[in-house]
DNA sequence: CGGAATGTTGATTATATTCAACTGTTGTGG
DNA sequence: CCACAACAGTTGAATATAATCAACATTCCG
């Protein structure tokens, strides 16, 4: 068991408890006795990542299930060189890596801290023995798989029949805050701008001009990574359109 | 129960055994008990389609789980009117609507059959049923799920990362014969030019131009829905390369 | 502070769509 | 069995969308 802090006792403590209550926090765990969790936690380790780290590479063996503790991973599929589109991000509280643990196939992505991050990892093996002997976890592994495959589909979707500036008001939509008047709301984008635009999956170039035209439309406002949302309704409208 | 056939109790008799028999030859059924999977079966159904039919409308209530015994579908993504995306074809012995069934959510796509097809229907309610009382089935789904994910997000890398040249050459290769000499081979189109056209993400007027160019070029020939491979060597390196 | 990373803008180019006209194929009912 | 309508495929020209190239501006950390 690799834990971080060197061999200060209370540090290790303290991992083995943020360990356990990630893990509890997961809607794959839901359900399991505190002891099963515990189980989990002792068998899996933390991991940091610094900004710009890559915890998994596209082809390498899969450690294993990956959860955020907290701050925030990409999930991008790249080829030669940089070009590279961003599949999704992954949030505190948030996993990736069931499908190929439990098929105990090599990576099919790139994992990438966006920040400061703090991982648990849970080793494949501990997930195969969990399927097995635990019925509750293999039914919410069915959920979450289900899931995922759900959202895939839909940003399969969105990718391959909405433009550019569809997906991005789709986007700019989805990270509104609920509050605030009707009409208007912030999103604050997850990353650069360049990441973004992988994540939608243009050109930074393209992204600044989209934002740029959204901005003289008067439906936005740009400041930085902020971006206000002066007519919430006009670019659902975009979104939801042909062309 | 509904079976086709009408009341004649051979034909009945002979469904149930056909019914049975697709479904004791899925991955997701593979490991249960004989009596198991005919009790799976007394609770399913089987549906004939003509060509053409809609077995499943985007949005509608699924029905359960599809699995073909005869035929072939296409899953396909539609907007507004006429244009449309496949996202796959499922062959017999194949299945589709996992997913959605399992929870509960209305069809993300529409399945419609390219020729005349049988398929069996197992209700969401029997899935879920064996979900909590078989944990062999569990683990089945978890797998199949898992599979289905990858080669998801297999299709969407394709399908951002590559041309439509790329994209018809990967997959001229993929429907290539195994037998015959190293560097020919015969690649049969399971379905008419539009709607591969529409599972390669393009028109089908670009399909059209592409595989004259290709032809132009003495890589395939093309006649009809048969297409042979005259160099596949340089149609991988087609496939394979940037741009 | 200074250098690297990030973002913007314009000009040009690549890729595929759209529109339109036409040809070929197929399957069905008279 | 043929005629004919519906569907499927081809080709060219014009167009849309976003990528690429190149130059410059800005921001952010270290």
């Amino acid at each position: 068991m690799l834990l971080l802090r060197g061999n200060h006792s209370a540090g290790i403590a303290r991992d083995a408890r943020l360990l356990e209550g990630v893990l509890a926090s997961l809607p794959l765990f839901r359900g399991m006795a505190a002891r099963q969790v515990q189980q989990v936690a002792a068998q899996s380790r933390l991991q940091s990542a610094r900004r710009g780290e890559l915890l998994c590479r596209h082809g390498e063996a899969m450690p294993g299930l990956f959860v955020v503790a907290y701050g925030m991973l990409k999930i991008a599929l790249r080829r030669n060189g940089s070009e590279e589109n961003v599949v999704r991000f992954v949030r505190a509280g948030e996993s990736f890596g069931e499908a190929s643990s439990l098929l105990d196939r090599p990576c099919p992505v790139d994992a990438v801290a966006l920040e400061e991050s703090m991982l648990a990892v849970v080793p494949a093996a501990a997930l195969a023995r969990l399927l097995h002997s635990e019925p509750i976890f293999a039914r919410n592994m069915t959920g979450s798989l289900a899931e995922r495959l759900l959202g895939l589909l839909q940003e399969f979707e969105a990718s391959v029949q909405h433009s550019g500036v569809q997906r991005l008001a789709c986007y700019l939509d989805s990270l509104a805050e609920p509050g605030a008047l009707a009409n208007r709301s912030i999103a604050r984008l997850p990353a650069t701008k360049t990441t973004v635009a992988a994540r939608l999956g243009v050109k930074k170039e393209t992204l600044s001009r989209m934002l740029r035209d959204l901005a003289a439309r008067g439906l936005i406002k740009v400041t930085g990574r902020e971006v206000a949302i002066l007519d919430r309704d006009a670019l659902a409208r975009i979104a939801g359109n042909a062309a």
